[in-house]
DNA sequence: TATTGTTATACTCTATAACTATA
DNA sequence: TATAGTTATAGAGTATAACAATA
């Protein structure tokens, strides 16, 4: 049973950013596999199971998606082309700028999209942790997904 | 300056599955971005970059890089060809099984997982927490990356 | 001119299945 | 037989560059 490479741990309680970052990384992987397991019960790759999370009822702009998602935009076509495929949204053209299109949630859209957030929700990583545990690690990723640089107005 | 879609905060203070969850969407799809950044800079792929964090100077067997990076053996081949490609390790086979082959970083390897992870400990979603948060997220990050299920004994 | 979505391209990652060489 | 690594294959994600329609 072979483990991840983890770097020693401090015995003084000091800053232990680089094993902050192995458990990450673990976590990381952790939550990649286990999310993968969930949307490909709803016949959805990934990535797919994301985007169709992050779509409102009223649907998002395809850019914007792209800017949420942290990918080029031209990736948003295919992606969308798939979730259309499967009848899970539609594209509609804004009535406002003509050159904006929104991911819109079908009415299967939106349940898979909510079924497959409450099981999300139940994955053991998250399940592990007390309601307690629960808030302190929220509070912490709060900081953590912070703005990437306070941009500090410093003339 | 879209947002990601997250669920109503709880006033009460009661469990946060689900924003838990996405929040640690929206943290991997940060770690995601800064660190195949890093990687970059390496001219390295986030997964290749990954693959030589994983390794000890001694090399480690393909069967096993893959169970701790969770993808399909025949992953590593392509990686390991990559990698092998770019000087940065090199092929030993068991002297005990001949079957077996270890992925050995080169010097220059080693330099370049070392330097990496010296980048990596700094990104701004871990440092953005104080010496003692940094503490109370790697207790709550080793809770969840535990063993999948407990596989409690119960006959 | 600038922006949105699309298309074309190339590369990487991913799993599956079949193969080889060992054990 | 069983296992470690390889190869072949197919699908998906990713960025880059160029394009049409619209603003």
């Amino acid at each position: 049973m072979p483990e991840p490479r983890v770097l020693p741990t401090a015995a003084d309680g000091r800053p232990r950013g680089p094993e902050a970052v192995e458990l990450l990384f673990a976590l990381m992987d952790r939550m990649r596999e286990d999310f993968g397991a969930v949307a490909a019960d709803f016949d959805l790759t990934p990535q797919q199971a994301v985007t169709l999370h992050q779509l409102t009822d009223e649907g998002r702009p395809m850019r914007e998606l792209a800017a949420v998602l942290r990918c080029d935009a031209s990736n948003i076509t295919g992606i969308g082309d798939r979730l259309e495929a499967a009848g899970l949204v539609e594209r509609r053209t804004s009535s406002t700028d003509r050159r904006v299109k929104a991911l819109v949630p079908t009415e299967a859209g939106r349940r898979v999209r909510d079924d497959l957030g409450a099981r999300v929700a139940e994955l053991p990583p998250i399940a592990a942790l007390s309601p307690d545990e629960q808030q302190t690690l929220v509070g912490l990723m709060r900081k953590m997904v912070a703005p990437p640089q306070p941009r500090a107005a410093r003339p």
